[in-house]
DNA sequence: CACCCTATGAAAGATATTTTCCGTTCGGAC
DNA sequence: GTCCGAACGGAAAATATCTTTCATAGGGTG
């Protein structure tokens, strides 16, 4: 399998990018799992769910178990981003002696029709906090700050989104248009994609799709790519088709989900994450204008609030 | 240098006993330092002094970093208890790993204009998960599943918000729609009262303003309730005006706020736990129904998709 | 049905670790 | 001062482990 150039577009950056990946490996391996071999998925499942017991393991040990080759092991530990089974062993370790000192992965458990409702709220509060850190920890910081320096410099950005993720798509240019940036996020495919088209160089386009095969999201980034404008996607899978038309990929984690607990759920936290960052991140940069601007639009709404915020 | 057998006094008693040894490595190297030789003492202290560090090493490289040989350092790390120097090594990744999660707290300052983006991604999403846990544990049970009871008996719901909160209240209908109630999140503030006016007993209302003083949010959600609806508000000042026409509130925390951390995004943060708590009460109270209609609705948009989800 | 293309494992090749073995040094006894 | 013994330390051989290469089998496509 030849090396890939770095920068190439497409399943190039699936596992790349996070360096060596610190601790959040079962959200790792949730992510790239749709994008691995039968062989593959069985050795990051080993991997995931006793990761001390593949620590106390050798290449050929781990071969064996999940009955599969060497070279499969050391396939697999590249793909989650190590250099090689060695690496992927010692962070096995740490994680290992991670989850044995610290928390207490007790209230993993899925949320049932007859929970209470406090259980309800306990559990959906932790997975979000769960996927909140996974998202932190799986987040390629320099396709983040490439994302944010286009996003800097450009002269309009369109954000496009369907659904749910079109809530959040609205909420990243809520949030673009108070820092004095210029920012759409049409509802109607087909008016997105006839704002595509008139995006230039320098101008950014942002998918945000959780599948990453979102036809209707898809096509106006398309479009924004042909026309030269810096595209950005936001998605759950690295290597799904959205990504043929990204300029930068950042990735949002995948929890696993449930009947009762739809994965728009955590997909959605995960992308409010991640459009946050951009957020701040061009608030960092354009400080100048942001500041100012920020605190004008505060005040333009202050006067919609009733006189008396407080009762007492 | 001969095996010694286990129980034999002397000094290959030294290491022994204890398993492997957990964490308290550098507690180890200090009592068996004076039975170490002078290159064996050097090679323990650069292992008590940067676990990380020469976890990243191999014998050889300990061996040149501390001006001694591989043999001498497999030694050492037989004398601390282990097997052999690979042994020794994965003890120390996960010794590092562990303090490393232990420093959490250092990233609870806010953001600054110079951050880096790792930091901002850090900062972002410890706080939001602060938000979480304090949303999660000052919500009021019993107000919520007074609200989830209604919302499972009611006729029609409608959901009012503006701004970034509008975009929670339009997530909370996505989500009730699809479990096939009926549900409306009226943006245009007129149309809101409009819709209001309909409303009358075992209909329900939910209004969503974080400032609890929002004309345009009290207004519907005030005709609402003089025409009998059961009416909900989720807000983070549970002594606003709002709360005057509420016969249930749901109450959101409210994180500090900064120049570059607007008050808007914990807010939302919290106000979306909230409204998924309520959705998934109101499934859980609806499972008979609520379960087919999510996976009709789920299939219905599979088509939407491209036909190669992966690449594979 | 022929084709290509990907996934997979066996085995060769490269590294890292462990062991062996021998020269060196140090302390004490004469 | 010099001789002896025993422990120390390192070079290099031996082994285990990891990585790469390559041939093959399987599955889908035209």
């Amino acid at each position: 399998m030849k090396e890939i150039f770095p920068g190439s577009p497409g399943q190039a950056a699936a596992g790349r990018g996070a360096p060596p990946a610190p601790a959040a490996l079962a959200a790792k391996v949730r992510t790239l799992a749709p994008s691995m071999t039968r062989s593959m998925q069985r050795v990051a499942e080993a991997v995931a769910g006793d990761p001390a017991g593949c620590a106390a393991l050798t290449v050929t040990g781990l071969a064996e178990l999940t009955g599969t080759s060497e070279a499969t092991v050391v396939r697999t530990a590249r793909l989650l981003g190590y250099p090689g089974y060695r690496d992927l062993r010692l962070a096995l370790a740490g994680l290992a002696a991670q989850q044995q000192s610290g928390r207490a992965p007790s209230v993993t458990a899925d949320i049932a029709v007859d929970d209470p409702i406090a259980d309800v709220v306990a559990k959906l509060a932790y997975d979000e906090q769960q996927t909140l850190a996974d998202t932190a920890a799986g987040l390629d910081t320099v396709q983040l700050g490439a994302a944010v320096a286009a996003l800097a410099a450009a002269r309009r950005i369109d954000v496009y989104g369907i659904g749910a993720s079109g809530l959040v798509a609205q909420d990243l240019v809520q949030k673009l248009l108070r820092i004095g940036l210029i920012a759409h996020a049409p509802s109607d495919p087909h008016l997105a994609v006839t704002n595509a088209v008139q995006l230039r160089a320098k101008d950014v386009a942002i998918a945000i799709t959780h599948s990453g095969s979102t036809g209707d999201v898809i096509e106006p980034l398309r479009v924004a790519f042909e026309h030269g404008a810096t595209t950005v996607a936001v998605t759950g899978r690295p290597d799904g088709p959205v990504t043929q038309y990204a300029d930068h990929v950042l990735t949002t984690s995948t929890a696993r989900e449930s009947e009762l607990r739809p994965a728009a759920m955590s997909s959605r936290t995960s992308q409010l994450l991640v459009v946050d960052c951009l957020f701040v991140g061009v608030a960092q940069r354009t400080y100048e204008t942001a500041a100012p601007a920020l605190s004008a639009s505060y005040e333009a709404l202050a006067h919609r609030h009733h006189p008396r915020g407080t009762k007492r």
